[in-house]
DNA sequence: ACCTGAACACCGTTCAAGT
DNA sequence: ACCTGAACACCGTTCAAGT
Protein backbone atom coordinates (compact mmCIF):
# COMPACT_ATOMS: atom_id res chain seq x y z
CA UNK A 1 0.00 0.00 0.00
CA UNK A 2 1.55 2.75 -0.97
CA UNK A 3 1.41 5.87 0.89
CA UNK A 4 0.85 8.15 -2.30
CA UNK A 5 -1.79 6.45 -3.51
CA UNK A 6 -3.58 5.39 -0.56
CA UNK A 7 -4.62 8.90 0.24
CA UNK A 8 -8.34 9.66 1.10
CA UNK A 9 -9.93 11.40 -0.88
CA UNK A 10 -9.82 15.66 -0.39
CA UNK A 11 -12.66 17.69 0.39
CA UNK A 12 -13.97 21.26 1.16
CA UNK A 13 -13.71 20.29 4.88
CA UNK A 14 -10.77 18.31 4.98
CA UNK A 15 -8.80 20.86 3.28
CA UNK A 16 -10.21 23.71 5.61
CA UNK A 17 -9.62 21.40 8.41
CA UNK A 18 -5.70 21.24 7.67
CA UNK A 19 -5.58 25.11 7.11
CA UNK A 20 -6.24 25.46 10.31
CA UNK A 21 -3.83 23.23 11.37
CA UNK A 22 -0.94 24.85 9.19
CA UNK A 23 -1.76 28.24 10.49
CA UNK A 24 -1.94 27.06 13.70
CA UNK A 25 1.57 25.19 13.60
CA UNK A 26 3.54 27.39 11.54
CA UNK A 27 1.82 30.66 11.54
CA UNK A 28 -0.99 32.53 8.73
CA UNK A 29 1.93 33.82 6.29
CA UNK A 30 2.46 29.98 5.90
CA UNK A 31 -0.84 29.27 5.00
CA UNK A 32 0.10 29.00 0.90
CA UNK A 33 -2.08 27.15 -1.31
CA UNK A 34 1.64 25.58 -2.49
CA UNK A 35 2.74 24.21 0.94
CA UNK A 36 -1.01 23.45 1.90
CA UNK A 37 -0.83 21.20 -0.67
CA UNK A 38 1.67 19.42 0.44
CA UNK A 39 0.40 19.06 3.60
CA UNK A 40 -2.03 17.13 2.36
CA UNK A 41 -0.19 15.35 -0.28
CA UNK A 42 -0.95 16.74 -3.38
CA UNK A 43 -0.69 18.97 -5.75
CA UNK A 44 -1.21 23.08 -5.28
CA UNK A 45 -3.96 22.86 -8.25
CA UNK A 46 -6.13 19.86 -6.75
CA UNK A 47 -6.85 22.68 -4.17
CA UNK A 48 -8.83 24.68 -6.84
CA UNK A 49 -11.44 21.78 -7.19
CA UNK A 50 -12.82 22.39 -3.60
CA UNK A 51 -11.90 25.99 -3.76
CA UNK A 52 -12.62 28.49 -6.11
CA UNK A 53 -9.47 30.54 -5.06
CA UNK A 54 -7.56 31.58 -1.73
CA UNK A 55 -9.86 33.91 -0.77
CA UNK A 56 -12.44 31.20 -0.39
CA UNK A 57 -10.12 29.62 1.36
CA UNK A 58 -9.58 31.98 4.49
CA UNK A 59 -13.17 32.64 4.79
CA UNK A 60 -13.78 28.99 5.17
CA UNK A 61 -10.71 29.47 7.75
CA UNK A 62 -12.86 31.95 9.32
CA UNK A 63 -16.20 29.91 8.79
CA UNK A 64 -14.06 27.22 10.96
CA UNK A 65 -13.18 29.15 13.10
CA UNK A 66 -16.24 31.06 14.04
CA UNK A 67 -17.67 27.45 14.17
CA UNK A 68 -15.38 25.74 17.04
CA UNK A 69 -16.81 29.20 18.61
CA UNK A 70 -20.57 28.49 18.40
CA UNK A 71 -19.75 24.98 19.35
CA UNK A 72 -18.41 26.02 22.79
CA UNK A 73 -21.18 28.72 23.47
CA UNK A 74 -23.87 25.85 22.26
CA UNK A 75 -22.08 23.77 25.15
CA UNK A 76 -22.67 26.54 27.54
CA UNK A 77 -25.88 25.64 29.05
CA UNK A 78 -29.10 23.50 28.18
CA UNK A 79 -31.21 25.87 29.27
CA UNK A 80 -31.51 29.55 29.30
CA UNK A 81 -33.09 32.93 30.61
CA UNK A 82 -31.77 31.51 34.39
CA UNK A 83 -29.03 33.91 34.57
CA UNK A 84 -28.53 37.61 35.20
CA UNK A 85 -27.78 39.22 31.55
CA UNK A 86 -23.86 39.93 32.36
CA UNK A 87 -22.83 36.69 33.75
CA UNK A 88 -24.59 35.55 30.35
CA UNK A 89 -22.63 37.69 28.24
CA UNK A 90 -19.58 37.47 30.31
CA UNK A 91 -19.75 33.46 29.75
CA UNK A 92 -20.33 33.34 25.88
CA UNK A 93 -17.10 36.29 25.74
CA UNK A 94 -15.35 34.16 27.84
CA UNK A 95 -16.08 30.88 25.87
CA UNK A 96 -15.25 32.83 22.37
CA UNK A 97 -12.06 33.80 23.72
CA UNK A 98 -10.86 30.49 24.86
CA UNK A 99 -11.12 29.17 21.45
CA UNK A 100 -9.25 32.44 20.09
CA UNK A 101 -6.69 31.69 22.56
CA UNK A 102 -5.58 28.26 20.56
CA UNK A 103 -5.48 30.10 16.98
CA UNK A 104 -3.75 33.91 17.37
CA UNK A 105 -3.77 34.26 13.92
CA UNK A 106 -7.09 34.41 13.56
CA UNK A 107 -8.31 38.03 14.99
CA UNK A 108 -5.80 39.42 12.26
CA UNK A 109 -7.12 36.81 9.79
CA UNK A 110 -10.88 38.13 10.72
CA UNK A 111 -10.08 41.63 10.72
CA UNK A 112 -8.73 41.33 6.98
CA UNK A 113 -12.11 39.53 5.80
CA UNK A 114 -14.64 41.67 4.16
CA UNK A 115 -17.34 39.12 4.46
CA UNK A 116 -18.33 37.30 7.67
CA UNK A 117 -19.95 33.28 8.45
CA UNK A 118 -23.88 34.16 8.90
CA UNK A 119 -24.15 32.06 11.77
CA UNK A 120 -22.03 35.56 13.74
CA UNK A 121 -25.48 37.45 12.93
CA UNK A 122 -27.26 34.80 15.05
CA UNK A 123 -24.67 35.11 17.63
CA UNK A 124 -25.30 38.57 17.43
CA UNK A 125 -28.77 38.57 17.55
CA UNK A 126 -28.68 36.68 20.95
CA UNK A 127 -26.73 39.47 22.67
CA UNK A 128 -28.99 41.92 21.36
CA UNK A 129 -31.83 39.10 22.41
CA UNK A 130 -30.07 38.95 25.88
CA UNK A 131 -29.91 42.98 26.58
CA UNK A 132 -33.14 43.72 25.54
CA UNK A 133 -34.88 40.86 27.62
CA UNK A 134 -33.34 42.98 30.54
CA UNK A 135 -34.57 46.15 29.87
CA UNK A 136 -32.22 47.45 27.41
CA UNK A 137 -33.84 49.77 24.61
CA UNK A 138 -32.68 48.85 20.80
CA UNK A 139 -30.59 51.58 20.76
CA UNK A 140 -28.75 50.84 23.82
CA UNK A 141 -28.17 47.54 22.72
CA UNK A 142 -27.08 49.03 19.48
CA UNK A 143 -23.95 50.86 21.27
CA UNK A 144 -23.63 48.06 23.66
CA UNK A 145 -22.32 46.11 20.86
CA UNK A 146 -20.49 49.01 19.35
CA UNK A 147 -18.62 49.31 22.55
CA UNK A 148 -17.69 45.51 23.09
CA UNK A 149 -16.26 45.50 19.99
CA UNK A 150 -14.44 42.46 19.35
CA UNK A 151 -14.96 41.16 22.83
CA UNK A 152 -18.30 38.40 21.29
CA UNK A 153 -15.30 36.75 19.95
CA UNK A 154 -12.96 36.64 22.10
CA UNK A 155 -10.20 39.12 21.79
CA UNK A 156 -9.53 42.74 22.57
CA UNK A 157 -7.26 43.23 19.37
CA UNK A 158 -4.80 45.27 21.22
CA UNK A 159 -2.49 47.25 18.95
CA UNK A 160 0.66 46.26 20.75
CA UNK A 161 1.53 45.12 23.89
CA UNK A 162 3.37 48.04 25.84
CA UNK A 163 5.03 44.93 28.21
CA UNK A 164 7.50 45.06 25.43
CA UNK A 165 8.94 48.30 26.68
CA UNK A 166 9.47 47.17 30.15
CA UNK A 167 9.15 43.55 30.70
CA UNK A 168 11.14 41.68 27.72
CA UNK A 169 14.53 42.96 28.32
CA UNK A 170 16.40 40.50 25.75
CA UNK A 171 18.86 42.96 23.88
CA UNK A 172 22.48 43.43 25.13
CA UNK A 173 21.85 46.97 25.25
CA UNK A 174 18.47 46.50 27.20
CA UNK A 175 20.33 47.68 31.32
CA UNK A 176 21.44 50.78 29.25
CA UNK A 177 18.16 51.58 27.33
CA UNK A 178 16.09 51.32 30.82
CA UNK A 179 18.37 53.32 32.64
CA UNK A 180 18.07 55.66 29.89
CA UNK A 181 13.70 55.16 30.03
CA UNK A 182 13.78 56.33 33.76
CA UNK A 183 14.50 59.48 32.31
CA UNK A 184 12.32 59.95 29.17
CA UNK A 185 9.71 57.83 30.14
CA UNK A 186 9.37 57.95 33.93
CA UNK A 187 5.62 56.69 34.03
CA UNK A 188 5.68 54.20 32.33
CA UNK A 189 9.02 52.78 34.01
CA UNK A 190 6.85 53.17 37.42
CA UNK A 191 4.14 51.69 36.49
CA UNK A 192 6.43 48.34 35.66
CA UNK A 193 8.04 48.66 38.78
CA UNK A 194 4.62 48.85 40.59
CA UNK A 195 3.56 45.62 39.08
CA UNK A 196 6.45 43.30 39.21
CA UNK A 197 5.76 42.17 42.88
CA UNK A 198 3.65 39.11 41.40
CA UNK A 199 5.40 38.11 38.26
CA UNK A 200 4.21 34.38 38.59
CA UNK A 201 5.01 33.44 35.06
CA UNK A 202 8.33 35.87 33.42
CA UNK A 203 8.42 34.50 30.58
CA UNK A 204 5.04 35.71 29.40
CA UNK A 205 5.46 38.85 30.28
CA UNK A 206 4.27 40.66 33.22
CA UNK A 207 0.86 40.88 32.22
CA UNK A 208 -2.30 38.78 32.89
CA UNK A 209 -4.25 39.25 29.69
CA UNK A 210 -6.83 37.01 30.95
CA UNK A 211 -7.50 39.20 33.85
CA UNK A 212 -7.48 41.96 31.48
CA UNK A 213 -9.66 40.65 28.98
CA UNK A 214 -11.94 40.39 32.27
CA UNK A 215 -11.20 44.33 33.42
CA UNK A 216 -12.21 45.55 30.26
CA UNK A 217 -15.13 43.32 29.95
CA UNK A 218 -16.31 43.77 33.31
CA UNK A 219 -16.27 48.12 32.58
CA UNK A 220 -18.13 48.41 30.10
CA UNK A 221 -20.77 45.37 31.40
CA UNK A 222 -20.95 48.17 34.91
CA UNK A 223 -21.15 51.03 32.47
CA UNK A 224 -24.16 49.37 30.81
CA UNK A 225 -25.56 48.21 33.65
CA UNK A 226 -25.92 51.72 34.96
CA UNK A 227 -27.10 53.18 31.76
CA UNK A 228 -30.12 50.52 31.68
CA UNK A 229 -33.42 51.77 31.55
CA UNK B 1 14.41 67.76 -19.76
CA UNK B 2 13.72 64.74 -20.51
CA UNK B 3 11.11 63.73 -17.25
CA UNK B 4 12.49 60.16 -16.63
CA UNK B 5 16.47 61.81 -15.99
CA UNK B 6 15.25 65.00 -14.13
CA UNK B 7 14.26 63.11 -10.95
CA UNK B 8 15.34 64.29 -7.34
CA UNK B 9 17.17 61.33 -6.01
CA UNK B 10 15.34 59.04 -3.77
CA UNK B 11 15.40 59.02 0.21
CA UNK B 12 14.10 57.18 2.57
CA UNK B 13 11.57 60.18 3.43
CA UNK B 14 10.58 60.03 0.41
CA UNK B 15 10.19 56.18 -0.31
CA UNK B 16 7.68 56.25 2.81
CA UNK B 17 6.01 59.31 1.66
CA UNK B 18 5.27 57.98 -1.14
CA UNK B 19 4.17 54.30 0.28
CA UNK B 20 1.94 56.27 2.34
CA UNK B 21 0.73 58.02 -0.49
CA UNK B 22 -0.14 54.50 -2.71
CA UNK B 23 -1.62 52.99 0.13
CA UNK B 24 -4.26 55.67 0.78
CA UNK B 25 -4.73 55.20 -3.22
CA UNK B 26 -4.92 51.71 -3.99
CA UNK B 27 -4.83 50.05 -0.90
CA UNK B 28 -2.41 48.33 1.27
CA UNK B 29 -2.40 44.99 -1.23
CA UNK B 30 -1.05 47.40 -3.73
CA UNK B 31 2.12 48.63 -1.71
CA UNK B 32 4.81 46.51 -3.21
CA UNK B 33 8.16 46.99 -4.13
CA UNK B 34 7.68 46.55 -7.57
CA UNK B 35 4.50 49.08 -7.94
CA UNK B 36 6.30 51.60 -5.16
CA UNK B 37 9.14 51.74 -7.31
CA UNK B 38 6.70 52.57 -10.43
CA UNK B 39 5.46 54.85 -8.65
CA UNK B 40 8.80 56.76 -8.39
CA UNK B 41 9.82 56.51 -11.71
CA UNK B 42 12.92 53.85 -10.25
CA UNK B 43 13.67 50.51 -10.04
CA UNK B 44 12.49 48.01 -7.74
CA UNK B 45 15.94 47.19 -6.75
CA UNK B 46 16.79 51.04 -6.20
CA UNK B 47 14.13 50.85 -2.93
CA UNK B 48 16.94 48.46 -1.33
CA UNK B 49 19.31 51.36 -1.52
CA UNK B 50 16.91 53.00 1.72
CA UNK B 51 15.23 50.18 3.27
CA UNK B 52 16.55 46.99 4.08
CA UNK B 53 13.95 45.01 2.68
CA UNK B 54 10.05 44.91 2.93
CA UNK B 55 9.43 43.83 6.60
CA UNK B 56 11.53 47.99 6.54
CA UNK B 57 9.35 49.83 4.40
CA UNK B 58 6.25 48.71 6.45
CA UNK B 59 7.79 49.91 9.93
CA UNK B 60 8.52 53.00 8.06
CA UNK B 61 5.37 53.53 6.75
CA UNK B 62 3.87 52.66 10.73
CA UNK B 63 6.69 55.13 11.89
CA UNK B 64 5.20 57.79 9.06
CA UNK B 65 1.45 57.76 10.53
CA UNK B 66 2.40 57.25 14.22
CA UNK B 67 4.72 60.58 13.52
CA UNK B 68 1.24 61.99 12.20
CA UNK B 69 -0.52 61.34 14.94
CA UNK B 70 1.90 62.76 17.32
CA UNK B 71 1.99 66.18 15.30
CA UNK B 72 -1.60 66.42 15.93
CA UNK B 73 -1.41 65.78 19.49
CA UNK B 74 1.49 68.60 20.08
CA UNK B 75 -0.87 70.55 17.87
CA UNK B 76 -3.58 70.13 21.05
CA UNK B 77 -2.33 71.96 23.49
CA UNK B 78 0.29 74.64 24.41
CA UNK B 79 0.14 73.82 27.96
CA UNK B 80 -0.87 71.51 29.79
CA UNK B 81 -2.59 70.61 33.31
CA UNK B 82 -5.81 72.74 33.21
CA UNK B 83 -8.28 70.36 31.86
CA UNK B 84 -9.68 67.41 33.54
CA UNK B 85 -8.21 63.67 32.69
CA UNK B 86 -11.03 62.64 31.04
CA UNK B 87 -11.14 65.69 28.51
CA UNK B 88 -7.27 65.55 28.23
CA UNK B 89 -7.32 62.12 26.63
CA UNK B 90 -10.78 62.43 25.17
CA UNK B 91 -8.41 64.94 23.02
CA UNK B 92 -5.71 63.11 22.72
CA UNK B 93 -7.42 60.15 21.48
CA UNK B 94 -10.27 61.88 19.36
CA UNK B 95 -7.27 63.56 17.32
CA UNK B 96 -5.50 60.41 16.61
CA UNK B 97 -8.59 58.78 15.61
CA UNK B 98 -8.95 62.02 13.07
CA UNK B 99 -5.67 60.41 11.67
CA UNK B 100 -6.12 57.22 11.21
CA UNK B 101 -9.61 57.85 9.22
CA UNK B 102 -7.03 58.91 6.28
CA UNK B 103 -5.69 55.74 6.48
CA UNK B 104 -8.34 53.10 6.86
CA UNK B 105 -5.31 50.15 6.56
CA UNK B 106 -3.57 51.56 9.31
CA UNK B 107 -5.18 49.95 12.13
CA UNK B 108 -4.73 46.61 10.22
CA UNK B 109 -1.20 47.13 9.47
CA UNK B 110 -0.27 48.40 12.90
CA UNK B 111 -1.82 45.05 14.18
CA UNK B 112 0.34 42.99 12.07
CA UNK B 113 3.90 44.38 12.88
CA UNK B 114 6.37 42.98 15.87
CA UNK B 115 7.92 46.17 16.75
CA UNK B 116 5.83 50.09 17.31
CA UNK B 117 7.77 52.98 16.87
CA UNK B 118 9.63 54.21 20.17
CA UNK B 119 7.39 57.41 20.14
CA UNK B 120 4.37 55.66 21.16
CA UNK B 121 5.80 54.52 24.25
CA UNK B 122 6.62 58.29 25.26
CA UNK B 123 2.52 58.49 24.45
CA UNK B 124 1.82 55.57 26.43
CA UNK B 125 3.92 56.92 28.86
CA UNK B 126 1.79 60.22 29.11
CA UNK B 127 -1.11 58.95 29.29
CA UNK B 128 -0.26 57.10 32.15
CA UNK B 129 1.42 60.26 33.64
CA UNK B 130 -2.22 62.15 32.89
CA UNK B 131 -3.50 58.90 35.36
CA UNK B 132 -1.42 58.98 38.31
CA UNK B 133 -1.70 62.73 38.27
CA UNK B 134 -5.63 62.38 38.13
CA UNK B 135 -5.12 59.92 41.38
CA UNK B 136 -5.42 56.92 39.60
CA UNK B 137 -2.59 54.15 40.94
CA UNK B 138 -0.34 52.80 38.41
CA UNK B 139 -2.15 49.55 38.84
CA UNK B 140 -5.37 50.96 37.51
CA UNK B 141 -3.39 52.75 35.51
CA UNK B 142 -2.11 49.90 33.97
CA UNK B 143 -5.92 47.97 33.43
CA UNK B 144 -6.86 51.11 31.79
CA UNK B 145 -4.31 50.91 29.22
CA UNK B 146 -5.16 47.66 28.83
CA UNK B 147 -8.90 48.65 28.56
CA UNK B 148 -8.43 51.25 26.22
CA UNK B 149 -6.93 49.00 23.94
CA UNK B 150 -6.42 51.01 20.34
CA UNK B 151 -7.99 54.09 21.44
CA UNK B 152 -5.45 55.67 22.42
CA UNK B 153 -4.09 55.30 18.63
CA UNK B 154 -7.74 56.08 17.27
CA UNK B 155 -9.42 53.19 16.70
CA UNK B 156 -11.47 50.00 18.05
CA UNK B 157 -10.13 47.69 15.53
CA UNK B 158 -14.17 46.34 15.03
CA UNK B 159 -14.12 42.92 13.74
CA UNK B 160 -17.00 43.51 11.39
CA UNK B 161 -20.03 45.79 11.17
CA UNK B 162 -23.04 44.12 11.70
CA UNK B 163 -24.21 47.07 9.69
CA UNK B 164 -23.97 44.93 6.62
CA UNK B 165 -26.55 42.45 7.76
CA UNK B 166 -29.72 44.64 7.72
CA UNK B 167 -28.07 48.32 6.49
CA UNK B 168 -26.46 47.87 2.71
CA UNK B 169 -29.05 45.79 1.38
CA UNK B 170 -27.47 45.48 -2.70
CA UNK B 171 -28.37 41.85 -3.85
CA UNK B 172 -31.17 41.04 -5.67
CA UNK B 173 -31.78 38.00 -2.89
CA UNK B 174 -31.92 41.09 -0.37
CA UNK B 175 -35.72 41.75 -0.41
CA UNK B 176 -35.82 37.70 0.42
CA UNK B 177 -32.87 37.58 2.90
CA UNK B 178 -34.78 40.61 4.75
CA UNK B 179 -38.03 38.81 4.96
CA UNK B 180 -36.26 35.28 5.95
CA UNK B 181 -34.44 37.55 8.58
CA UNK B 182 -36.82 38.65 10.09
CA UNK B 183 -37.70 35.31 11.23
CA UNK B 184 -34.46 33.79 11.90
CA UNK B 185 -32.53 37.33 13.64
CA UNK B 186 -35.94 39.24 15.05
CA UNK B 187 -33.65 41.34 17.30
CA UNK B 188 -30.97 42.01 15.39
CA UNK B 189 -33.71 43.42 12.58
CA UNK B 190 -35.65 44.94 15.63
CA UNK B 191 -32.99 47.17 15.92
CA UNK B 192 -32.14 48.36 12.83
CA UNK B 193 -35.84 49.33 12.36
CA UNK B 194 -35.46 50.73 15.66
CA UNK B 195 -32.28 53.13 14.17
CA UNK B 196 -33.17 54.09 11.04
CA UNK B 197 -35.36 57.11 12.12
CA UNK B 198 -32.11 59.30 11.77
CA UNK B 199 -30.31 57.85 8.77
CA UNK B 200 -28.65 61.16 7.28
CA UNK B 201 -26.09 59.43 5.23
CA UNK B 202 -27.39 56.14 3.95
CA UNK B 203 -24.24 55.49 1.58
CA UNK B 204 -22.63 55.40 4.56
CA UNK B 205 -24.64 53.05 6.29
CA UNK B 206 -27.30 54.02 9.36
CA UNK B 207 -24.35 53.95 11.65
CA UNK B 208 -22.62 56.99 13.31
CA UNK B 209 -19.01 55.29 13.87
CA UNK B 210 -17.55 58.84 15.26
CA UNK B 211 -20.61 58.52 17.84
CA UNK B 212 -19.77 54.52 18.63
CA UNK B 213 -16.15 55.69 19.07
CA UNK B 214 -17.46 58.41 21.69
CA UNK B 215 -19.84 56.30 23.75
CA UNK B 216 -17.13 53.34 24.50
CA UNK B 217 -14.57 56.00 24.90
CA UNK B 218 -16.76 57.65 27.68
CA UNK B 219 -18.09 54.42 28.93
CA UNK B 220 -14.82 53.39 30.03
CA UNK B 221 -13.73 57.02 31.17
CA UNK B 222 -16.84 56.73 33.74
CA UNK B 223 -16.35 53.71 34.32
CA UNK B 224 -12.89 54.50 35.31
CA UNK B 225 -13.71 57.88 36.94
CA UNK B 226 -15.98 55.88 39.76
CA UNK B 227 -12.60 53.18 40.26
CA UNK B 228 -10.14 56.06 40.86
CA UNK B 229 -9.05 56.58 44.13
C1' DA C 1 27.04 57.23 -3.27
C1' DC C 2 23.34 55.83 -5.74
C1' DC C 3 20.99 53.11 -9.11
C1' DT C 4 20.26 49.00 -12.40
C1' DG C 5 19.83 44.19 -15.08
C1' DA C 6 19.75 39.64 -14.82
C1' DA C 7 18.55 35.91 -12.16
C1' DC C 8 16.34 32.93 -8.41
C1' DA C 9 12.82 31.14 -5.43
C1' DC C 10 8.26 31.42 -4.41
C1' DC C 11 3.42 32.99 -5.08
C1' DG C 12 -1.68 32.50 -7.03
C1' DT C 13 -4.08 31.06 -10.95
C1' DT C 14 -5.63 29.23 -15.88
C1' DC C 15 -6.34 25.80 -18.88
C1' DA C 16 -6.12 21.84 -21.32
C1' DA C 17 -5.42 17.23 -20.25
C1' DG C 18 -5.26 12.98 -17.78
C1' DT C 19 -7.85 8.98 -14.95
C1' DA D 1 -15.87 13.42 -10.54
C1' DC D 2 -11.48 14.36 -9.14
C1' DC D 3 -6.72 15.36 -9.82
C1' DT D 4 -2.44 16.96 -12.48
C1' DG D 5 1.49 19.33 -15.60
C1' DA D 6 2.83 23.01 -17.93
C1' DA D 7 2.62 27.71 -18.22
C1' DC D 8 1.86 32.77 -16.98
C1' DA D 9 2.00 36.93 -14.29
C1' DC D 10 3.57 38.74 -10.28
C1' DC D 11 6.19 38.82 -5.93
C1' DG D 12 10.58 39.74 -2.77
C1' DT D 13 15.39 39.54 -2.91
C1' DT D 14 20.66 38.76 -4.18
C1' DC D 15 24.52 40.00 -6.45
C1' DA D 16 27.58 41.67 -9.54
C1' DA D 17 27.82 45.58 -12.28
C1' DG D 18 27.15 50.11 -13.98
C1' DT D 19 27.65 55.64 -13.32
Amino acid sequence: MPSKASRKPLSRQRVLAAAVVLADAQGIQALTMRRLAVELHVEAMSLYYHLRDKEALLDGVVETVIAEIDAAISRLDTDDGGEDWRTRLRQRFLAARHVMLRHPWAPGLLGSRRTIPATVYAYYNEIIGTLVGAGFSYHLAHRALHAFGSLPLGFTQEVFSPESAGGNMEDDAAEADLAAATETLPHLIAMVAAEVHDSTDPTLGWCDSQSKFEFTLDLLLDGLERLRG
